[in-house]
RNA sequence: GCAGCUGUAGCUCAGUUGGUUAGAGCGUCGGAUUGUGGCUCCGAAGGUCGGUGGUUCGAGUCCACCCAGCUGUACCA
């Protein structure tokens, strides 16, 4: 009758509801990291979900859509808010808000949820949450060798072994480098540095067959639909797929730092002088005439001598010149942690969950807010992301998290409410997770409550009961075990499995016993 | 954004060349069992067939447009 004009109950589009379960391993997971970046020095700092849209800056090189993606609302006195995207955009207006104030370098760390307004995907949302470190105030590169060798341990601290995660490093300088190399510098370019970068990012995704595609006239996907490309002559493709080479050889030997090696170089045979890092030989005989790929190539040098010789090796922070990242503020480092495993979903289809955080030096940030330049760096987490992962390969940090429900008082006469009240009480007086049914369904229905609420045992008074001072506790966990050896219903009945009748003054000694069992 | 595919019960799906009151399994709720979560049996609730318009005596079925979802691609601060 009234159903006509019911209102849908439906969430938002690119949202979810979280449930117990992932509430509880992502606290978890969180406290994992915090007590990693807490160990390495960093502090805590809170910023506000809504900043001033100018605040975020939108100073891509590609303003084409400025203000898309960002939900915006515009305040009572005109001016325009938005929520925030991420978590650096926020720290920058914070460390340049409070600079006199703060210890220099900063370090601090924060987490929260940011909010994109994007068309979502599979395990792409419009508000997801990140976990943010940053050191603001050094240009040494030994302030982004650390980042990554903290990002190395938070991957192990929530449970990932060594092989299952790698902390790729590489330096915007050497692919700006590239690009000068080909005669793509300038601001006339920007755009196709664009297209270019973009290209050389696709490279795990597409082949070289496919970037070099996309770096000339463009490529069509499996649906026919044309992508566009940058448009390059061969002379500059070639050049473009030599970077794409060094990459593509880093794949292959699966290995960046061989003690030594020979070399193709041109179809030339060189050999790299022991002790050489063959990537970045490679890079530097290939581009070694743009002085910024070599300032790059410098740097990373510098970043693997500085985490080597803290003992992180290959397996877990390693140099490959195919992390492109973000393309905007960046200006010198980047590193992005990648999951190497695979899992298959429950359609039984194979599952790269790939980067699950990345980040790098951005060293026009806060200082657009100062009249001083404040090189910093940082890196974010993708907590969703790494969550689902985690889940993915049962780890045992999410399994942990899983609290068993609360021991439920059955409530058989509904006039002494009070009493079963009573009898929660006494449990939670002792420390115990309890709560009297509050529903008004009969017995069956209380059994089946109990047990969907994952409760360890119940515990049932009657008059029967009551006038002798005693109550029924019932396992359920040893129950349903039991019942399986049952077959008729009668006997099922009868039997009442794993239940037991104590005196109500032995009710919280006897539920103990119980939820010591299944601990 | 672009391209392709798909929309029928809470979920997974049937539904014949257009033909009467749109079905099944699972799930949910109730009963058999008035005090026991499983099993078994019985029963019930639950649908504007994604929406709007059109063709037709008649549309879940055919046509147009719209909306939503999925996949790919683009973008991703």
């Amino acid at each position: 009758m009234a159903s006509e004009t019911k209102l849908k109950a439906r969430k938002a589009r690119g949202f979810v509801d979280r449930g117990p379960g992932d509430v509880a391993a992502t606290e978890a997971m969180l406290a994992a990291i915090r007590k990693v970046y807490e160990i390495y020095g960093f502090e805590a700092v809170e910023t506000p979900l809504v900043e001033y849209t100018d605040a975020l800056g939108k100073f891509l090189p590609d303003q084409d859509r400025p203000n898309e993606g960002v939900f915006s609302l515009q305040d009572d006195d005109e001016q325009w808010l938005s929520l925030r995207y991420d978590l650096t955009a926020p720290l920058a207006r914070y460390a340049a808000e409070n600079w006199t104030t703060l210890p220099k370098p900063y370090r601090s760390y924060r987490c929260g949820w940011v909010f994109r307004n994007e068309k979502p995907g599979p395990g792409r949302f419009r508000q997801f949450m990140q976990f943010d470190a940053d050191t603001v105030g050094t240009a040494s590169v030994a302030a982004d060798a650390e980042i990554c060798m903290m990002m190395a341990d938070a991957m192990e601290a929530v449970g990932l072994k060594r092989g299952q995660y790698v902390v790729k490093v590489n330096n915007r300088k050497v692919l700006d480098g590239v690009l000068e190399a080909i005669g793509l510098a300038g601001d006339d370019n920007a755009g196709r540095r664009l297209t270019v970068l973009r290209a050389i990012d696709k490279l795990d995704k597409f082949g070289p067959e496919g970037v070099k595609l996309l770096l000339g006239a463009g490529r069509k996907d499996e649906s026919g639909d044309f992508t566009k490309g940058a448009g390059l002559d061969e002379a500059q493709i070639d050049r473009v797929m030599k970077f794409v080479g060094v990459v593509a050889y880093l794949d292959f030997m699966g290995d960046d730092d061989k003690p030594s090696s020979a070399l193709l170089f041109d179809g030339e045979r060189k050999e790299i002088e022991p002790g050489k890092h063959t990537v970045l030989e490679a890079l530097s005989y290939y581009f070694g005439d743009s002085p910024k790929a070599l300032d790059g190539i410098q740097e990373l040098h510098q970043i693997e001598t500085i985490v080597r010789a803290a003992g992180y090796a290959s397996d877990r922070i390693r140099i490959d010149p195919s992390v492109v990242r973000g393309l905007e503020y960046y200006t010198g480092p980047v590193y992005e942690a990648e999951l190497t495993f695979e899992v298959p979903n429950d359609d039984g289809q194979i599952v790269r969950f790939g980067s699950v955080g990345g980040g790098g030096r951005y060293d026009g940030l806060v200082s657009r807010f100062l009249s001083e330049p404040v090189p910093s760096t940082g890196f974010s987490i993708g907590v969703s992301r790494l969550l689902a992962a985690l889940k993915a390969i049962s780890s045992p940090i999410v399994a942990a998290a899983k609290e068993p429900g609360p021991v439920v008082v059955l409530v058989m006469d509904r006039d002494r409410v009070g009493d079963y009240l009573a009898l929660a009480k006494k449990l939670r007086d002792a420390g115990i997770r309890a709560e009297a049914y509050l529903g008004s369904s009969g017995m069956k229905a209380q059994m089946k409550y109990a047990d969907r609420r994952g409760a360890p045992c119940v515990v049932i008074q009657g008059s029967n009961e009551r006038e002798a001072g005693v109550v029924q506790i019932k396992d359920l966990i040893e129950g349903a075990k039991a019942a399986e050896t049952i077959a008729s219903n009668a006997e099922y009945k009868a039997a009442r499995p794993a239940q037991v009748e104590v005196a109500e003054a032995d009710l919280v000694e006897t539920v103990r016993a119980i939820l010591a069992r299944h601990a």
